[in-house]
DNA sequence: AATTCGGGGGT
DNA sequence: ACCCCAGAATT
């Protein structure tokens, strides 16, 4: 059946890859269900279809582990049982549950869809894809985790355990960041899930991702799909699916200005389009490099007007590594004692023991409970 | 299509 | 070091 073509690459013609896609269909869809039935995976949120449950969850668990989402997830249902008390809640204390998960324009679109869903739907979710899709911070892979796993309806997840398991199963050795590639995958997976129950079949196939089809060191030993896997079959399993290169981190140099006077501390809050928009920080001087003691005394004055005679500047050389997914953070922090109120730019005045019910970037967070709040 | 949004964890 | 993670929005 198989032949190679000038370039040495097996060659079918249309009705044999009809055929031959047909028998790695069944044999995918047999063997992910006898697998599924046995396979028992620990979740640590309650079994629900409620769709604001699933909608919070899936938000969550966007670019993150299922380990390190599950306790937010608990904290967020306590806090806000309903969209009714998540639309009510002030945007700061969403902020500070949120802080430490990361990719904070989740916190602040879920904020925002909470409220439209109050407001604009008395409080029901759409149950049609286009409209779900039509809210903030709702895209393909969140409208169709709600339409299957609240309402049955048959839209296929296709996170990164998804791409991998048919690239891999498949062969597929085109850049899966590229639209066709992925909109290939999305019609093979459409066609496995037919007649499945939509919820069962993309929890399996995410599952399976996950637990045996795993980026390294997957498990192809004891893989039920490995006997028609042609990257399996191939030997090329480590080579796919094949992604293009991640750019270089840029690096940035934050310097934080921790200005107390007796046991009020100056706090701001981010608001550029910029990494941690919505926490808070101390007011920062960013520069492109490591910036010496001499240098912070003559910005104090240029970019935030502190008079010298109000302030008094400590060094301070500890300094705290951030690595991101495109930048480096490389942060310090001087001390300065201010003998007036500093008001300037967006910042405010805080006591001490409420400084911790404002939510800080991890850089800031450390800092405080290394040096603060001890 | 390319870039940018965090932070944790595996290899 | 490097890459991934139950992705989405912006440019």
């Amino acid at each position: 059946m198989l032949h190679r073509n000038k370039y040495g690459k097996f060659l079918l013609n249309k009705k044999e890859i009809f055929i031959f896609v047909g028998f790695m269909k069944t044999h995918f869809r047999k063997n992910i269900d006898s697998w599924r039935r046995d396979y028992n995976r620990e979740y640590f949120w309650i079994s629900t279809q409620d769709p604001y449950y699933i909608w919070l969850r899936e938000t969550m668990l966007q670019q993150t582990r299922v380990n390190q989402a599950a306790a937010y997830f608990n904290s967020f249902i306590k806090s806000y049982p309903t969209v009714h008390d998540l639309a009510a809640a002030d945007e700061d204390d969403i902020m500070k549950l949120w802080q430490g998960l990361g990719y904070y324009s989740r916190a602040r679109n879920l904020h925002t869809t909470a409220k439209h869903i109050v407001e604009e739907f008395n409080g029901i979710f759409p149950q049609d894809y286009d409209s779900l899709l039509a809210l903030k911070g709702i895209g393909d892979y969140t409208a169709s985790a709600i339409m299957s796993f609240s309402f049955g309806k048959p839209y296929v997840t296709m996170d990164g355990n998804v791409i991998r398991l048919f690239a891999r199963y498949f062969g597929i050795n085109g850049d899966v960041s590229r639209k066709a590639v992925k909109d290939e995958i999305l019609r093979l997976a459409n066609e496995m899930m037919h007649s499945f129950d939509p919820s069962v079949f993309n929890q399996a196939i995410m599952d399976f991702g996950a637990e045996i089809c795993k980026w390294r060191s997957p498990e192809c030993g004891n893989c039920p799909l490995n006997e028609k896997c042609i990257a399996f079959n191939k030997g090329i399993v480590d080579q796919l699916p094949v992604k293009k290169k991640k750019a270089l981190k840029r690096k940035r140099y934050f310097n934080f200005l921790v200005i107390r006077s007796n046991d009020k501390f100056v706090i701001e809050k981010r608001s550029d389009n910029d990494i941690w928009k919505g926490l808070f920080q101390f007011p920062l001087i960013e520069s492109n490099k490591v910036l010496a003691y001499e240098e912070i005394k003559s910005k104090l004055t240029e970019e935030l007007k502190l008079k010298e005679t109000d302030i008094k500047v400590n060094e301070e050389h500890q300094e705290y590594k951030q690595v991101l997914s495109h930048q480096m953070i490389y942060a310090r922090y001087w001390t300065i004692e201010s003998y007036k109120d500093y008001k300037s730019r967006n910042c405010i005045s805080v006591d001490k023991l409420t400084l911790s019910l404002y939510a800080y970037p991890k850089v800031i967070d450390c800092y405080l409970k290394d040096n603060i709040l001890i």
